[in-house]
RNA sequence: GCGAGAGUGGCGGAAUUGGCAGACGCACCAGACUUAGGAUCUGGCGGGUUAAACCGUGGGGGUUCGAGUCCCCCCUUUCGCACCA
């Protein structure tokens, strides 16, 4: 690089192609380096220095790399990188949520085994992660797919089996056709497949593998309090999911049994002050006591198919919040305990099973739809509830219906009128519970977590079935359960496993007689339930991790990833925590204290795909721009929670600031500052004279971007003004260029911007700063060398300029002391000729001085 | 319908507590250096005007010496949830 004569002229010339900063031989250089020390990236054994741990959500092993990959671990690298020249015991770890169904599909497709499409995928993506430069410990990689991590899946399986959180029920479940297999609800958008947008999702009655999430329901809202370091929108998301309602159960009689579902319809209601209006009981469809109802009536019986079909098409296009209001009567009656009233009993489409108890009681004065519902059928609408307001007038004239509050005053209620809306439903309650005809209750939208899918690229369930002795629970010595290679998979529905008899047929561990095993596996979502504390102790083979290592690291110092992961992963995660806590392998009860959600990268305004042909490839920028440009780009375009649209002209801004630097250090190299006349004559303690004013005012901009890049990085995630403030400092040495050449800056202080450029472009672009690290003449280990610190004297301004407003309109500029008190800030104004000039024969009411900020003159008219 | 965000030049975005709106970058224009330019450097760049005045942060009100920022009403938009009883 000294070969390049050094212009000392500071005259503009052109650039050679040699000057040209070339991300690919620099980067290849250095990525050489670091892969050749595995340890650079480990955390301290012995720890000496506070903990951070900071985690990126783990990718599925697609075959490649996306830019939303490339965004979240540049955010996540930066801060880690950042981390570590602040002086922390940074965690910084990287693994594979590997088990799935791409994988089958692939395999369908190209008929190459899951394992063998899965290994080679994470090997290629692997391999992008290191050329982009990211500093993972790749000692502690996960891989989930491998038994050395899902035989911990089983073992957690076992020992929630053991706690009565794992049970198998029959029920109707969620099926994609095209999956084949069972979903969550929680995969469940819309009524479409949450993997197959145009594929509605079925309801099957299947034998499944539940775990009791809802266990931990009240724990799961009541802790989001205390995770005030995540998104207000995750939160609100999962308490929503969550759905707690306190209300009250009800038991409606049928005046004599109807068959083997009993003789009672208990309904759910939140309003239950509003019971004297009841004027009918609505069921939903597939309540089970409407088999006993239409035992003996066929025509009955297709009408209930009817609305069961209406409700499955309205779930199916998505539209269930529509749905016209269709019901059917019964020709029963039951009894509404608090006033002995027979009402009808009728089967609507409009009310669901799977919340509450599948029945209501129907209000129609009181509930929109109710109301909508009777207009249609001519069902009695009867007003127990009036307004109350402090005006008795209004109190005693009946509200426009359907009237909805629940602040009011009952009427028509027996001996519960005149009470308020919130004592009626505490005294009715408590006078149910009495009676022994119903209770509060709490329900939550949320449902148990099936598990069980009939797939094969997943953890095998640890389950026997044993003829003698029934469901038996493999113990721990039996552990793993392995997956076996050489499965034929097809689409056609039932468990791939099931055709294999060598892992189907095994013994019981009861009673040592044969035994079939459980071929369904896992939901992937087990895997990533709990990875993030297998990170700590990777290669335990006594147990999952190693307590004294989780109290050490967790919780988690930062959680990033995408926002699509707000209720599912995020939820599963949170429950697994509190499950192992209760176990006693853990002491936390959450997993991160900190969550960010950045945003998408999209392209043109759309999400990024193949469909639309606007995938932007990172390979192709890495070779074209290099990693450093495409990270930090991916930082610069927009803040981070925020969804960025991919410019390629954007990112030729971030090469050309890149290039920019690159030459500041190639003209004014440290051997040519040793060398040159102009060096020599620096005198030994030159940092103690006074600078000229070009050289104050450059390193007063050094200290100020040191400033704001630190709060910037710290305090608000601002990356993009981080790189802002770098860039106007960098634009300042070239402004003042000439008196560089004229030794006006001396090489001490050309050293010491060099240094703080590279120290501050460490975490952001970090292969250029290693080099250009080096080319300053350092030879410490950048990853770990101290973050700049500014000083407050030296950022300081002498003189400031203020401006001034008359009216608060902007009306001239004055220059003043940095310290200048307000008097003679208002001396100054009032003296500035283009203010006399405007003030003029005005007369000032009033003068506001902001110091150092601003002067606003109050002027009217006239003296 | 409920909940949470967002709305600023041609574009991406700055403006941390109310205090010079448009930092930084892109695009564009002009110039320099060039055999050349998809290189580099310098300058310009909200509207308006010769220059000013003036107008400008989705719209309308308000508070204030002063509002992108605070308050009220409305519009648009993104995301999540949804006959939730």
């Amino acid at each position: 690089m000294s070969a390049y004569p050094v212009n000392l002229e500071g005259k503009t010339v052109s650039t050679p192609r040699d000057e040209r900063y070339n991300p690919q031989a620099v980067e290849e250089k250095w990525a050489e380096r670091w892969q050749s020390d595995p340890s650079l990236y480990a955390a301290e054994a012995h720890p000496t220095k506070p903990k951070y741990y900071v985690l990126e959500m783990l990718p599925y092993p697609s075959g490649a790399l996306h830019m939303g990959h490339v965004r979240n671990y540049a955010i996540g690298d930066a801060l880690a990188r950042y981390m570590w020249m602040n002086g922390y015991n940074v965690l910084h770890p990287m693994g594979w949520d590997s088990f799935g169904l791409p994988a089958e599909n692939a395999a369908i497709k190209n008929n190459t085994p899951p394992k063998q499409w899965t290994l080679g995928n994470i090997a290629a993506m692997k391999k992008q992660m290191k050329r982009l430069g990211f500093a993972y410990d790749w000692s502690r990689e996960v891989t989930t797919c491998l038994p050395d991590y899902y035989r911990w899946n089983q073992w957690f399986f076992l020992k929630l089996y053991e706690s009565g959180l794992a049970y198998r029920k029959k029920s109707r479940v969620n099926w994609c056709g095209q999956c084949a297999t069972v979903l969550a609800n929680e995969q469940v958008v819309g009524g479409m497949c949450w993997r197959h947008e145009d594929q509605p999702v079925e309801q099957r009655e299947l034998e499944q593998w539940f775990l009791r999430i809802t266990k931990y329901a009240d724990e799961l809202l009541r802790d989001l309090e205390k995770l005030q370091g995540w998104p207000e929108k995750v939160r609100t998301m999962q308490q929503n999911w969550i759905g707690r309602s306190e209300g009250t159960l009800i038991d409606f009689d049928l005046g004599g049994t109807v068959g083997p579902a009993g003789s009672t319809v208990t309904v759910f209601t939140t309003r239950v002050d509003t019971i004297y209006g009841a004027t009918s009981l609505q069921l939903a469809p597939q309540h089970p006591i409407i088999a006993d109802l239409t035992a003996r009536d066929a025509g009955l019986r297709a009408q209930v198919e009817d609305l069961i079909a209406q409700q499955r098409l309205a779930r199916e296009t998505g539209d269930i919040g529509n749905i016209e209001k269709h019901g059917v009567f019964t020709g029963r009656h039951a009894k509404n305990p608090f006033n002995g009233e027979a009402i009808p009993v009728w089967v609507a489409n409009y009310i669901v099973m799977d919340y509450g108890t599948g029945a209501i009681m129907s209000v129609p004065a009181h509930d929109e739809r109710d109301y909508e519902f009777a207009k249609k059928y001519g069902l009695e609408i009867r007003l127990v509830v009036l307004p109350a307001n402090l005006d008795e007038e209004e109190t005693m004239t009946a509200p426009p219906l359907p009237y909805t509050p629940s602040d009011g005053m009952l009427v028509n209620s027996g001996e519960f009128s005149m009470l308020s809306c919130a004592d009626a439903i505490k005294k009715m309650t408590h006078n149910a519970e009495e009676k022994g005809f119903g209770k509060a209750t709490v329900t939550y939208r949320l449902k148990d977590w099936g598990i069980s899918r009939q797939r094969y690229w997943g953890t095998p369930i640890p389950m026997v079935y044993c003829d003698k002795d029934g469901l038996v629970p493999l113990t721990e010595k039996d552990l793993p359960v392995i997956l076996p290679d050489n499965v034929p998979i097809t689409l056609a529905g039932g468990s791939p496993l099931a055709s294999v008899p060598e892992f189907l047929n095994t013994t019981c561990p009861k009673c040592g007689g044969p035994a079939r095993r459980e071929t369904d596996t896992m939901d992937t979502f087990v895997d990533s339930s709990w990875y993030f504390y297998r990170y700590t102790d990777a290669r335990n083979d006594k147990a999952p991790f190693d307590g004294a290592k989780i109290d050490y690291w967790f919780p988690i110092d930062q959680y990033i990833g995408g926002v699509e992961h707000a209720i599912l992963h995020l939820i599963y995660s949170r429950f697994w925590t509190k499950f192992m806590r209760d176990m006693g392998l853990i002491k936390n009860d959450e997993p991160a204290w900190r969550l960010f959600t950045q945003g998408m990268v999209i392209k043109d305004g759309a999400k990024m795909s193949k469909n639309l042909g606007n995938v932007v490839s990172p390979d192709e920028m890495v070779a074209r721009y290099g990693a450093d440009a495409t990270r930090m780009y991916s930082l610069f375009a927009a803040p981070p929670d925020r969804d960025l649209d991919w410019q390629e002209s954007g990112i030729e801004g971030i090469q050309r600031f890149l290039g920019r630097v690159y030459r500041f250090f190639l003209k004014y190299p440290i051997e040519t500052r040793r060398e040159t006349p102009a060096a020599a004559s620096v005198p030994p303690n030159a940092a103690a004279q006074p600078l000229t004013p070009e050289a104050r005012a450059l390193q007063r901009k050094m200290h100020q971007t040191i400033k704001r890049v630190t709060s910037d990085f710290q305090g608000r995630w601002h990356f993009n003004t981080c790189i802002a403030a770098i860039m106007e400092l960098v634009n300042d040495i070239y402004g003042a260029e000439a008196a560089f050449a004229s030794a006006r800056i001396s090489f001490l202080l050309i050293g010491e911007l060099q240094r703080n450029i590279a120290l501050l472009l460490a975490p952001m672009a970090p292969y250029m700063s290693h080099e250009l690290w080096a080319m300053a003449g350092e030879t410490s280990n950048l990853l770990k060398a101290p973050w700049p610190k500014y000083d407050a004297v030296l950022a300081a301004e002498d003189e400031k300029e203020i401006p001034v407003q008359i009216n608060g309109k902007l009306r001239g500029l004055i220059v003043v002391p940095a310290g200048a008190s307000k008097d003679q800030i208002e001396k100054a104004a009032l003296a500035d000729e283009k203010i006399q000039a405007a003030i003029a024969g005005k007369h000032i009411a009033k003068v506001i001085v902001v110091q150092g900020k601003l002067v606003n003159l109050v002027a009217r008219d006239g003296s």
